[in-house]
DNA sequence: GGCCTTTATTTGTCAAACAAATTTACATTG
DNA sequence: CAATGTAAATTTGTTTGACAAATAAAGGCC
């Protein structure tokens, strides 16, 4: 007697505003439907889909969610497949990252590494290819970050203009576009570390030291510099981990 | 006479649905919200943005799709707010992302020497931290790419996790994040390069020396055939436009 | 205690109506 | 003929109201 073997087809979940804007989404992936497209009226799909026009609705939503679609009224309206820009995708992106970052999703040691991994990619390519533009930028940004008088956040704001001049400097759009969306994506992180315990005159000194080795070329004094201000950042957070442990263990009065 | 300056405020733009959804999320990005908190019911929610349930339920489906809730129904049923995982969310950007790499808004030769050092950024990472689970996957694919039936879609498909498997090994989650994006935005142009034109073999050949390469923990040896295979992938590429450049120049007359 | 049924609750879907925005076509005026 | 205004057509955006589907909890029965 053989025991008969049952095999069970997955279900359909996740409702039918989803199934059907995975649908359509899988159109655009697969290049059947491409960027200014327009997509049928609501009523069309609700008749195609053989659904409510609500339904297509949210559908649609999802869709225009995740910056696929845009839609307009009026007599030449429509749903047209979305041409997104740089900026805008760039945008997604980094708000997605961020979020994963504020869950507490990456640790810090595996940012700091991340980030020190991808900014020396950047040197490496930076060294051959840095233009006056890009050096101007930076020397501009180390300037400012050696005044005592500003505030912590503008420090911040200037420490992401010098690494985006440093993206800049690969030359390379996509290097710049993930660069870009890397250093803003983790920037709440580095206002954790920056602006409660930071040393600016290191960080500075730092980014001059960068600076001086792009200008003669010396990709292993960069690298180096880079290792150096991550391994300074990493014991920076450090310190500030163990202080706000044995300020909650110790509670201290508070002044009025 | 002095001319009166007028300011225009910015209009109120993108819908009720599109704003409620933004509000929403504001609240989890500044914290109000954390992960697992229960929103109100629709219900509650219309009445609070005084407007109509369907328009709550549009602004919803817009958070679900960015992964930021997740819904279900029931007595004890609502909307929660989501503990997305990076796949999740790494996939919710890669057909925007693949959108933009598809209109050609970054060059070819710069998207290759884009992957080349995002690829020999993990080579060097995984070179030390490999385990035997991502040679295992790694070593699965290469087998799989060396058979001669498989479709040129499912090669394409074995290679993206061959690729994926060596982000993996890098142990470091921010990076495979970054990876697995780049690497699925960039599949329209793989597949341009590769459903057309792809000498399966030497890919295959090359994966498999740079699997062996880690197995010895050689990271030069992985980083030369990572530039290798850069190489062959930009003389494919090259022949696939020469050849449809003077296809179009001589315009053949088609078969029937 | 286990199992089944009922109830309450919330999201999911539908139908129908009207509003808002947009373009096009047509009429009027100078 | 050009400029301006109005009406019509079209499509998305929003509302109201109803019912379906899914889920957990409570209560009853054995």
């Amino acid at each position: 007697m053989v025991k008969a073997k049952v095999i069970y087809k997955p279900l359909m979940t996740g409702g039918l505003a989803k199934q059907i804007a995975e649908r359509i989404r899988e159109s655009i992936t697969d290049g059947r439907l491409k960027a200014d497209d327009r997509l049928p009226t609501e009523e069309e799909l609700a008749r195609q889909f053989q659904v409510s026009r609500p339904t297509i609705r949210e559908a649609l939503k999802r869709l225009a969610a995740q910056s696929l679609i845009r839609s307009r009224r009026g007599a030449t309206g429509g749903s047209f497949i979305n041409r997104p820009s740089r900026e805008e995708v760039s945008s997604n992106l980094t708000t997605a990252t961020a979020l994963l970052v504020s869950l507490g999703e990456f640790k810090i040691p595996e940012i700091l590494e991340a980030r020190q991994e991808l900014e020396l990619l950047c040197v490496r390519q930076a060294v051959s290819r840095c233009g006056q533009a890009e050096l101007d930028t930076m020397a501009r940004e180390v300037d400012y970050q050696q005044r005592e008088s500003i505030s912590d956040e503008d420090f911040c704001a200037s420490d992401v203009r010098f690494h985006r001049a440093l993206a800049d400097a690969t030359h390379n759009s996509v290097l710049k576009f993930v660069m870009f969306t890397v250093i803003e994506a983790l920037q709440p992180i580095e206002n954790m570390v920056v602006y409660r315990v930071r040393e600016r005159k290191v960080i500075a000194r730092q980014h001059e030291e960068i600076l001086a080795a792009l200008r003669v070329k010396d990709e292993a004094a960069a690298a180096e510099t880079v290792r150096e201000q991550t391994a300074y950042l990493r014991e920076r957070f450090d310190a500030a981990q163990a202080m706000r442990k044995s300020h909650s263990k110790f509670r201290p009065a508070e002044p009025a």
